[in-house]
RNA sequence: GGGCGGUUAGCUCAGCGGUAGAGCGUCUCGUUUACACCGAGAGGGUCGGGGGUUCGAUCCCCUCACCGCCCACCA
């Protein structure tokens, strides 16, 4: 026997186990089974579970174990990302606290062994607590992004786009991380709104060069009054980097200051002599129309230095410190305390006109957290539009789907406008870049050094990079022997060339972009490069389930690189799961305390709880905001599902072996066999979209509301009663539909199933599999019987409507009053006949009589053709039940009035579909019948009282 | 400044051209031998405002308002 609770402890690590020891996890190998595949979204090594990860890996569980019952080779294939500024982050930071030497002084080698050492010991955490959530991934194939083969992989790709020219070296501007003093990708910084100033400052004109400047103006919008000037205003939110102006912008067409152009300011401190330049950036309406120009600092500047030909001086260090090209006071100055004593100068020196206080968006590192600097670097970039057409394409057409649609808007729009893909990083921890540095030199005559300048030489190994390097130095004449030396330091040193005769080449010291091993990952966790059978059998991907948050992140690059390297899509569909926020929608944050562990709330509530929850929620568009309360309630799904298995287990419903649900006499049990066949084709329908909301829907109003409220009510009369031949057909009934009902729920809850499944086989014949190795159910429509469901319809709205009454009327539990039934017809008395114990049972009746009027004092309601009377004088409240009735006819009155509307209008007769004004027509009928049956009744009562 | 969502019962959300739904909460009743993590019943909505299309609009179109998110180099 059941106990009275299941207890998810003690069930979940043995089911779990069992599960991977039975290899059901690793898809089959059939090779006429159609695949179904699913790449986790590998989550960050140094991760735990968070609600996120329970929603969106309790969604790719759910189709995984969904697909392999239908007999798919399934395959779920889980791993882990190097996830390269987190994890050097948390090493870093927990030598630090350990007291130990900081990466620079350990050297990179002993650094990278410690985080290797590191990812040993805790890098399995988020496995563990994969497991825990029940996902039924192949753990035999799992991988992890800087893994020998997807090392390999990445190499491969770098080496492959750079000779096709797609990835190149490049020196622009990009967004420097001072923090972790690493460029970072466009992505990876955020704005955010921060309190600043426009500080105003005059650059005093060159050359005693004056100039008259507009103060007051007529009703036109023409100059009346003008000052004399010999200084130009701009403005700026970043004092500090007047250090490195290199110019002063207006517009083309500003005549305040259309003779200014081609004249000089002299920069305030520095003393430098800057042009004033024209260029259609600067905006006459903003400010003072003059805009300083910062070249090596700002990203707008930097273009307009370019086309004015103005220099580029670069002011600060990796650190975001100001460096030796500003006045000697200034230098090691951090940033924001230079902005103070620039402004402090300004104001001293009388050059700060005026300080605008406002708010404007500054942009941050996502990871840092602190102020991004425009910084002046040679880098890596993929040429990310020529790679994004096919993939903009490819969900043009259809190749790929989003799921919901709307989110490929999202991905065209960011597709279309894509910039350069900075991919090299300032780290140590990830895919170091494959590229060997060599110097240049000069061609005629003595080898000669060019100044700091190189040959790059990008190959999959050393000894590649080597012999291309031999070869290209041969043939400009150079024939010395090539080596690798250990720096850039070393290769530089003229010394080194002269004495040993010989060129050293030195690595790029540079990792790569994270996301870019990950946007190989639908192939390279398959094996590829290697021509593996994984490959040929499981790309493309069947299903992406991830957040929306990475689409440009992740899901483009790896439309980019899949169409690129595998020539077709990586995944069919992307299925866009929503964001889990709290109850009151806040996003969940630590810092914010408002953070839902899903271990906490699994040790709580049980995985299957959780998982439910997060099954119907899903169909929310953006936002999830869940409660505990919520899970609870699933929670208490799962124990009535128990609790309705212990009773058929009391009641004796086993498995009867070769059982044939087509052939049940049994009304109820025909119509069970009917709910039941329309739930499997729900359930699959909705599994197939996937529609994960209306799978959990149709699992719970079945189980709950069909089958323990109505089908077991309805069965127990027969289980208890003497009729033999309909009680062994009622309990192979219900022990078949519990079956399919534990199929159902499977993937949704798979702990407490496979846990029934188990139980449930102690008796009648074994079972042939677990339930996850199980086939999943398809039944024939024809198992729908038509007239049971009116049968049984009709039987349940009697019950209804006499439960109905007897609550209104007070009438107490107790009390067994007599039912008439006035006016049935020849198919309702018989439906009395065949259920007349049933309805004594559930109405809680004394006795059911057919009657050619109602009996005095009797309380009247509608059912179908015929009217019901409950005999409760005793209990009867006059004035209740008289306002009852009048509801009752009103409710049918206002019925009547909006129908006959409708019907009356030869519009609707002559436009609307034939069944609509038939069905109209049927309401108005039944409407009216219903009213005449109160009102008659109503009167009789007013004739009483 | 662009783009995308949302606005339906007290709360959280389904529905998306033909009689407004669920869960939770509320109220009433109930220890009937599966389940109080339960059962029975009830109340509760002019489907954000305004236009339009239609025989008919919560659902389609336009417009406004408010909320949220993403993208964007504006001094």
């Amino acid at each position: 026997m059941l106990e009275k609770t299941f207890d998810p402890k003690s069930v979940e690590p043995r089911l779990y186990a069992a599960w991977e020891a039975s290899g059901a996890f690793q898809p089959s190998e059939d090779p006429n089974a159609e695949p179904f595949v699913i790449v986790i979204p590998p989550p960050n090594v140094t991760g735990s579970l968070h609600i996120g990860h329970a929603l969106n890996n309790t969604l790719q569980d759910v189709l995984t174990r969904f697909h392999r019952m239908r007999g798919k080779a399934a395959l779920w294939l889980p791993g882990t990302d190097h996830a390269g500024i987190a994890t050097q982050m948390v090493v870093e930071r927990q030598l630090a606290a350990a007291g130990n030497a900081g990466r620079r002084d350990m050297g990179r080698e002993a650094f990278v062994d410690k985080v290797w050492e590191w990812k040993a010991e805790s890098g399995g955490t988020i496995t563990n607590q994969l497991r825990r959530l029940g996902a039924s991934c192949d753990w035999s194939r799992e991988r992890f992004t800087l893994d020998e083969g997807l090392s390999a992989a990445v190499r491969k790709v770098f080496v492959q786009l750079y000779k096709q020219g797609l990835l190149y070296r490049d020196k622009r501007l990009v967004n420097w991380d001072p923090q972790f003093q690493t460029a970072i990708s466009d992505l990876e910084v955020e704005q955010k709104e921060v309190d600043g100033a426009y500080w105003h400052f005059a650059y005093p004109l060159a050359d005693g060069v004056t100039y008259q400047f507009p103060v007051a103006f007529d009703d036109e919008g023409k100059a009346t009054e003008f000052e004399t000037r010999d200084y130009i205003v701009v403005a700026t939110t970043r004092p500090e980097t007047m250090l490195g102006d290199t110019g002063v912008a207006v517009h083309p067409t500003d005549e305040r200051y259309s003779d200014l152009v081609g004249k000089h300011v002299v920069l305030p401190i520095v003393g430098r002599r800057i042009p004033i330049v024209a260029d259609d950036y600067a905006d006459p309406t903003k400010g003072s129309g003059a805009v300083k120009i910062t070249p090596a600092h700002d990203f707008n500047d930097f273009g307009v230095g370019k086309r004015a030909g103005l220099e580029v001086i670069n002011i600060l260090t990796v650190e975001a410190r100001l460096n030796e090209s500003v006045p000697a006071e200034y230098q090691g100055m951090d940033r924001f305390a230079a902005r103070k004593a620039i402004v402090a100068r300004a104001e001293e020196e009388g050059w700060l006109k005026e300080i605008e206080k406002t708010k404007h968006m500054v942009p941050h590192g996502d990871r840092s957290g602190v102020v991004i600097e425009p910084f002046l670097t040679d880098q890596w970039y993929v040429d990310a539009k020529t790679l994004a057409q096919p993939a903009l394409k490819a969900v043009e057409n259809g190749d790929t789907v989003f799921e919901p649609r709307h989110w490929e808007k999202t991905y065209f729009e960011w597709l279309r406008n894509i910039e350069p893909w900075c991919v090299s990083r300032q780290l140590w921890w990830g895919h170091r870049i494959p590229a060997w540095f060599g110097p240049k030199l000069s061609t005629d005559g003595e080898a000669q050094y060019v100044e700091g300048q190189f040959e790059i030489f990008v190959a999959e190994t050393e000894e590649e990079a080597l012999a291309d390097a031999a070869a290209f130095y041969s043939k400009l004449g150079f024939d010395k022997r090539i080596k690798v030396l250990a720096s850039a330091q070393e290769c530089l040193s003229d010394e080194s060339y002269s004495a040993a005769n010989e060129i050293g080449l030195f690595r790029d010291e540079d990792v790569l972009d994270t996301w870019f091993s990950s946007a190989l990952w639908p192939f390279s966790t398959l094996g590829w490069p290697e021509k593996t059978s994984d490959v040929a059998r499981f790309y493309p991907t069947s299903t992406l389930v991830t957040g929306f948050d990475i689409i440009f992140f992740w899901v483009a690059r790896m439309m980019m690189m899949g169409l690129h390297f595998m020539g077709e899509v990586p995944f069919r569909q992307v299925f866009i799961n929503a964001l889990v926020r709290d109850e009151k929608g806040a996003k969940m944050s630590k810092s914010k305390g408002n953070v839902m562990d899903p271990l906490v709330l699994i040790d709580e509530l049980g995985c299957d709880a959780v998982r439910f929850t997060m099954t119907a929620m899903s169909g929310q568009a953006r936002d999830i905001k869940l409660s505990k309360q919520r899970i609870e309630g699933y929670r208490n799904f799962g124990t009535k599902l128990w609790n309705a298995t212990r009773f058929a287990q009391m009641n004796e419903c086993v498995r009867v072996e070769g059982f044939d649900p087509a052939t049940v006499q049994q009304p109820i049990n025909q119509w069970i066999r009917g709910e039941t066949v329309k739930t499997v084709a729900e359930v699959t329908r909705a599994l197939e979209a996937p529609e994960f909301d209306a799978a959990a829907g149709a699992l719970y109003r079945f189980i709950w509301n069909v089958f323990c409220d109505w089908y077991l009510e309805l069965a127990k009369p027969i289980l208890n009663g003497d009729d033999a031949a309909a009680k062994a057909e009622t309990r192979a009934t219900a022990a078949w539909a519990l079956d399919v009902i534990l199929k159902l729920l499977h993937p949704v809850m798979p702990f407490i199933t496979e846990e029934l499944w188990d139980k449930t086989a102690e008796v009648g014949p074994a079972r042939e599999t677990m339930l996850i190795s199980a086939q999943w159910p398809a039944f024939p429509d024809s198992w729908i019987d038509a007239e049971a469901q009116a049968e049984i319809g009709w039987l349940v709205d009697t019950v209804s409507e006499v439960r109905s009454v007897r609550a209104e009327m007070n009438v107490p539990p107790g009390a067994k009053p007599p039912l008439t039934l006035i006016g049935a017809g020849a198919e309702t008395t018989a439906r009395l006949a065949r259920h007349r114990d049933l309805l004594l049972t559930l109405g809680r009746l004394g006795q059911i009589d057919v009657a050619e009027a109602a009996p005095a004092g009797a309380v009247p309601f509608v059912l179908g053709e015929a009217t019901a009377a409950l005999s409760i004088a005793e209990f009867i409240d006059l004035a209740a039940e008289k306002a009852r009735l009048t509801k009752e006819i009103a409710g049918h009155a206002g019925e009547i009035e909006k129908t006959n509307k409708k019907l009356n209008n030869p519009d609707f007769l002559a436009r609307a579909k034939e069944e609509v004004v038939e069905e109209n027509r049927e309401r108005l009928a039944e409407a009216q019948a219903a009213k005449a049956k109160l009102e008659a009744a109503l009167s009789r009562l007013a004739a009483v009282g």
